[in-house]
DNA sequence: CTCGGTCCTTTTTTT
DNA sequence: AAGGACCGAG
């Protein structure tokens, strides 16, 4: 690929402070693969000492790809991996790294920390339950007057602003913060003794590793070549963690787009940007500003609408693309019309859902449009909302129309309880000090040591300081615990050291396996689950099993430790997804690392995008507008957006104004989509689709996690026979209904007591309970 | 006291 | 979908 000036510009200058302004679609991704690819082929620089840092799991995944690529060599799985390769990865992937280098180097008393090498990490329910047990169990403090939540994201913002435990007290001025003090003392006290971090110690604990002067030096003397994307959205300890690392070689490049920002409410410190041009006031400042992504139209769109937003600098992106189509308005009447529209949209312009699905694609439009008649796949739709819970009317519309689809969602794969299960047992094997670990297992599968067992524990550990696996071991001293209760304790021992001993010898894969075996988890699971929900959990469990045999390269042990830390990093969205042929769907947070051929923005009414937590200030309206620029600037070819003038929201019918967006787009290249004539043919083709006749009818699901391969759930032929009015039914995915109408095949089904779908009972996947 | 079943609530955005 | 509250059975 060939750079323009700019870009080259950016390229070449590796040995002085570098700041790149890089607009939406500038390809800066590419002019950043050049850049390294420069300092290694052109500069000779030794690849290690190189460090890249991305936002996302899945753009240091890209970013190592592509580097790799342009060296022909093959991409690291991981930071972890110790070849000879510049350092790709996030602020967290990287600061985990640090840590576990360091410990393995150092005694925990030189740095200052309590940490010790086989530390674990505290995701977000991890970190509830600690300071739930704290609140309650030791404050003896009303959960409705102080929410654990609450006090979570008060500490969180003190981590992230610097703020340890013990200086919290100046802060104190109100009677919640007086708790969150006592919390914040506790909560660290717990950590401590779990050996645990949660997602803003690994920053923290990586930037007070890095204040000793001999390990900053030595990393310093490392990394000397640094380069940090996504600029903009670096908090408080991010900035300092580079801050120490650039400053005694200043070759520091940084990517930033202030009109991208929008991680403020994690922290992300726009100031930041005014800092480093104090640390470097000679830096060099190139500013990419040609857009290669969109038309014209597009373009011009988002710009007039990022302009209202009175902070920031003004942006004059520009394009050479051409014009191509009008950018489309769909007002709906309703949120169910709005889904079926764009659904419709999508069925219309694809050629994949065509029987005898002709070749696809022209090998020119991959980078550009070119002209030729296109061929659409499903893939080419890229579907945004604002808030993940929105995805559920498009999803009903996508299964009427038997539309593969798949929803990305932040985390949840490993939110579902019987991956968190299966995790809690590695990470007990892996760090038996993790006290939330153990709690979750040590009952799970059932064995009958009930919650007054636990407690008796809980006692023991706190009043004498001791662990889990040194009071289970010695039980028998206990003697608040009956023969039963004992009993119950020492059989999970057996099978607990059982697991100890083999995950020296076996992989973390075949760990995970010997888990389900021994502790007789799918019996577990067979007892209270419906047929269904016990097949996904099944699959879910399978699916983790495959996760893990990437590991299975290593020594047991370590693959254990590296699966373990990297699954606590890894969200849904980070997997490589395998170009089958699926249209997409995810919050627009989610989308800001890639980019489609025609995008749908969808609910854009006040209220709900901007939010209504977000009217009332201008800084956080401000950044919602971001959001927008950010959802239209995916676009390349296509661009929808979308409103419904009633929709069900928060368990009830409602009627938003239209977005303020929406007035600040200039109206020149809008359309309004034509609803009427559209609307007759829709529900005619709605009608006709969901016919009994094709018997090869089947339903797509989300497939939202890992695989990313859409799959079948039911092929259902129901007997309409079966079913009557006032029947309950369950859907795989929307849970249990009720039939409060039905005709012939048509039935209407109730969700709550307002929510009604229509949907043919016929092929649905239904069942009666 | 201890357990297990049922009903109710939850939801901004994610490393 | 899953944790918490609540209640009835043992």
């Amino acid at each position: 690929m060939n750079l323009n000036p700019k870009q080259e510009e950016a390229k070449n200058k590796i040995d002085w402070p570098l700041l790149i302004i890089a607009w939406a679609g500038s390809w800066k991704t590419a002019t950043l693969t050049a850049r390294v690819n420069y300092m290694i082929r052109d500069k000779w620089i030794n690849q290690s000492e190189i460090m890249m840092v991305t936002f996302t799991n899945k753009a240091a995944w890209e970013m190592r790809e592509r580097v790799a690529k342009t060296l022909w060599v093959e991409a690291p799985r991981s930071v972890y991996t110790k070849a000879n390769f510049p350092l790709i990865g996030t602020f967290h992937s990287i600061g985990i790294f640090v840590l576990k280098d360091v410990l393995s180097r150092y005694l925990s008393d030189e740095l200052a920390i309590w940490l010790k090498k086989d530390f674990v990490i505290y995701d977000e329910s991890d970190k509830l339950s600690v300071l739930k047990n704290i609140l309650k169990n030791r404050f003896n403090l009303d959960e409705k007057e102080f929410p654990a939540r609450q006090i979570a994201f008060f500490i969180s913002n003190a981590k992230n602003n610097l703020i340890t435990a013990k200086w919290y007290e100046a802060e104190v001025d109100s009677s919640i913060k007086e708790v969150v003090y006592k919390a914040y003392i506790e909560y660290e006290k717990d950590l401590a003794l779990n050996n645990a971090m949660d997602f803003d110690d690994i920053l923290v604990k990586t930037l007070a590793v890095l204040r000793i002067p001999k390990i900053l030096n030595e990393y310093q003397e490392r990394y000397k070549y640094l380069m940090v994307d996504e600029y903009q959205d670096t908090n408080a300890p991010q900035y300092e963690i580079v801050k120490l690392l650039a400053s005694k070689y200043n070759n520091l490049a940084v990517v930033w787009d202030d009109s991208q920002s929008i991680y403020s409410w994690r922290w992300a410190d726009m100031r930041n940007i005014i800092n480093f041009r104090k640390d470097y006031n000679d830096a060099l400042i190139v500013k990419l500003e040609q857009n290669y992504r969109s038309t014209k139209k597009i373009i011009a769109w988002a710009n007039a609408v990022i302009n209202n937003n009175k902070s920031g600098i003004k942006k004059e992106l520009w394009t050479d693309n051409g014009e191509w189509e009008h950018i489309s308005y769909i007002e709906a009447p309703d949120d169910k019309t709005e889904a079926s529209i764009i659904v419709n949209i999508i069925k219309n312009k694809s050629s994949s859902g065509l029987p005898q699905g002709k070749p696809l694609q022209c090998d020119k439009c991959r980078d550009a449009p070119c002209g030729c008649p296109v061929i659409n796949n499903y893939k080419d739709n890229l579907i945004l909302y604002r808030t993940n819970a929105q995805s559920r009317k498009i999803e009903e519309a996508l299964m009427i129309a038997n539309i593969p689809y798949r929803v990305i969602w932040g985390q949840k794969f490993y939110d579902r309880k019987e991956i968190k299960d299966l995790l809690s047992y590695l990470k007990v094997i892996h760090n038996p000090n993790d006290v939330i670990a153990m709690k979750r297992i040590i009952n799970t599968p059932t064995r009958k040591i009930w919650a007054k067992s636990i407690e008796t524990m809980d006692n023991y550990r706190d009043n004498f300081g001791l662990s889990y696996p040194q009071i289970i071991e010695n039980i028998d001293e206990v003697e608040e615990l009956n023969n039963w209760a004992k009993n119950a304790i020492k059989n999970f021992n057996i099978i607990f050291e059982d697991l100890v001993h083999f995950s020296h010898k076996k992989i973390v894969a075949e760990l995970i396996r010997e888990i389900v075996k021994l502790t007789k988890y799918e019996e577990y699971i067979w007892e209270w689950l419906s047929k269904e929900e016990k097949e996904s959990k099944l699959e879910n469990i399978d699916e983790l099993v495959n996760v893990a045999t990437q590991y299975n390269w290593m020594e047991p042990r370590e693959s254990l430790a590296i699966f373990l830390e990297e699954v606590a990093l890894i969200t849904d969205m980070d997997k490589n997804d395998e170009r089958s042929d699926y249209v997409t769907l995810m919050t627009i947070h989610t989308s800001k690392w890639l980019e489609e051929k025609r995008v749908f923005v969808t609910w854009l009414e006040e209220w709900l995008f901007p939010s209504f937590r977000s009217i009332w200030e201008q800084a956080a309206l401000e950044e919602e507008r971001r959001l927008m620029y950010v959802a239209m600037t995916r676009a390349r070819e296509e661009l929808y957006i979308s409103r419904a003038k009633e929709r069900f929201n928060f368990w009830d019918f409602v009627r938003n104004p239209e977005s303020r967006f929406l007035k600040e787009i200039p109206l020149e290249y809008l359309v309004n989509y034509d609803l009427w004539e559209y609307l007759n043919k829709w529900w005619f083709s709605f009608w006709t689709s969901s016919d009994s006749s094709s018997d090869s009818f089947s339903f797509w699901s989300t497939s939202w996690w890992f695989t990313g391969k859409p799959k079948v759930i039911v092929k259902a032929n129901n007997d309409v026979s079966m079913f009557a009015r006032g029947d309950r039914v369950s859907h795989p995915k929307f849970g249990n209904w009720i039939i409060t109408s039905l005709n012939w095949e048509l039935a209407e089904i109730a969700f709550s007591w307002k929510w009604v779908v229509k949907m043919n009972i016929k092929i649905a996947p239904v069942r009666k309970v």
